[in-house]
DNA sequence: AAACTATTCCAATTTGAAATTGGTGTCAAC
DNA sequence: GTTGACACCAATTTCAAATTGGAATAGTTT
């Protein structure tokens, strides 16, 4: 196997200083030339060596050492390249029953309202999608309700992974109409929570409701490595 | 006070449909022409606009109906915009904890070594600058060790905005040597936590620690607005 | 068959210069 | 002391041309 050499070759190249970290490496066409590989055997290499963290790469931009920039890792394109949906699970259960929580201390009765508005847009949804849409303007109504612009960002970033048209198979199986159904009743339960100002309830009632997801996320996916 | 008025008419304006949402609005020269005003009173009265969300502005690109889209809200310039010190230790609560119980069950012995390495060099820093670069290694360490990369994400943001130099400030009036002192033993303690694997002592010491700087930060700021 | 080579095309991005745009300060006038 | 008029700055857009990683294809080697 050539590819594995070539590997080690150029991770000599990098720790020897040749390519200091952060830096630019040479265009793929040119580092073939130089390195007498062609580019699918280079390709391939690089591929490898991005996988392991040593590099990573952006169409137009070129080959990188080391690890992207803070501004790089938060173009949305890198979220989609780089998660998957048991992360974003993971991540939901991290934040958004605190953000219920939050929200049962802080909504304006305005915003309140909203979020029944939401529920009841839910309730009777055209297709999956129309059912999706609701649920993530639900679950961001709440954050807005929680008053953290942060927080706020980090569910915004929750529902675009939602939206990649990546994950449109796995939502349309795991998304019944009586899961969708069950959902809605759970969002209620939550909400009513908020409105009554019982923050450790909304925060244990929106867990519950996110378990309950995820289970059924892990269902349809049979257990494989998402 | 003529500002108000303008606000009105540019409220009405948008309201009517003739600036749809999400639209831009024409430069600011042009506009104030149109309406007969000059630019400084047309951009106090966008000013109030942009703090009531019903626009959003950004130098070179122009000003917008509505909200400001996810990929605008993730740069990092309008994190700094948008947020605060406040925000952001509340995100950190909700998160780091977490990540430090993440990290017990999932980091493997080469990073648990790198996190005593990182406690080491924040031990006795150079100054408060230093020590803040280690700490900050610190958690974004703890973070890549809990093998979640949204989350670890979600840690950069934070860490960009503590290194923020508008927090320069706050920053050197609470983290005095003694209290570098304290939150390095309390490092250390959450640390043995997850070498030693468990969970839930590594999130409450990781949770303590974190309200210890929050208090540090409320008392330097003397409860005034952050 | 399987793995590598050579070539082509694509979409995202960069480059550079010129124009645009929001942000900021100054100074005179009423 | 607010308002109006003007100049300047830095960030961004625009446009076309060049660059770059990604992906597909057909031919060659083993």
């Amino acid at each position: 196997m050539n590819t594995l050499k070539l590997v080690e070759q150029l991770n000599e190249m990098i720790s020897e200083g040749r390519f200091p970290e952060n830096s630019k490496l040479p265009p793929e066409r040119e580092l073939s030339r130089n390195l007498q590989v062609t580019r699918s055997s280079l390709r391939k290499a690089l591929a490898l060596l991005e996988a392991d963290g040593k590099i990573w790469r952006h169409v137009g931009r070129g080959t990188f050492v080391g690890q992207p920039s803070v501004e790089e890792s938060l173009q949305l394109s890198f979220f989609t390249k780089t998660t998957n949906p048991m992360e974003v699970m993971e991540m939901r259960l991290v934040v958004e029953p605190r953000l219920a929580g939050f929200a049962a201390m802080r909504a304006t009765p305005a915003m309140i309202t909203k979020l029944y508005r939401c529920v009841e847009k839910s309730r009777s949804p055209r297709d999956t999608h129309s059912y999706e849409l609701w649920d993530a303007t639900l679950h961001r109504t709440i954050a807005e309700a929680a008053q953290n612009n942060l927080l706020l960002s980090v569910l915004n970033i929750v529902n675009a992974m939602r939206q990649d048209r990546l994950w449109g198979q796995l939502k349309e199986l795991a998304v019944t109409p009586d899961k969708m159904q069950t959902y809605t009743d759970q969002h209620l339960r939550c909400i009513e929570a908020i409105e009554s100002r019982n923050a450790t309830a909304a925060e244990q009632l929106m867990n519950e409701h996110l378990e309950s997801v995820q289970n059924d996320l892990l269902a349809v996916s049979g257990n494989k490595p998402l």
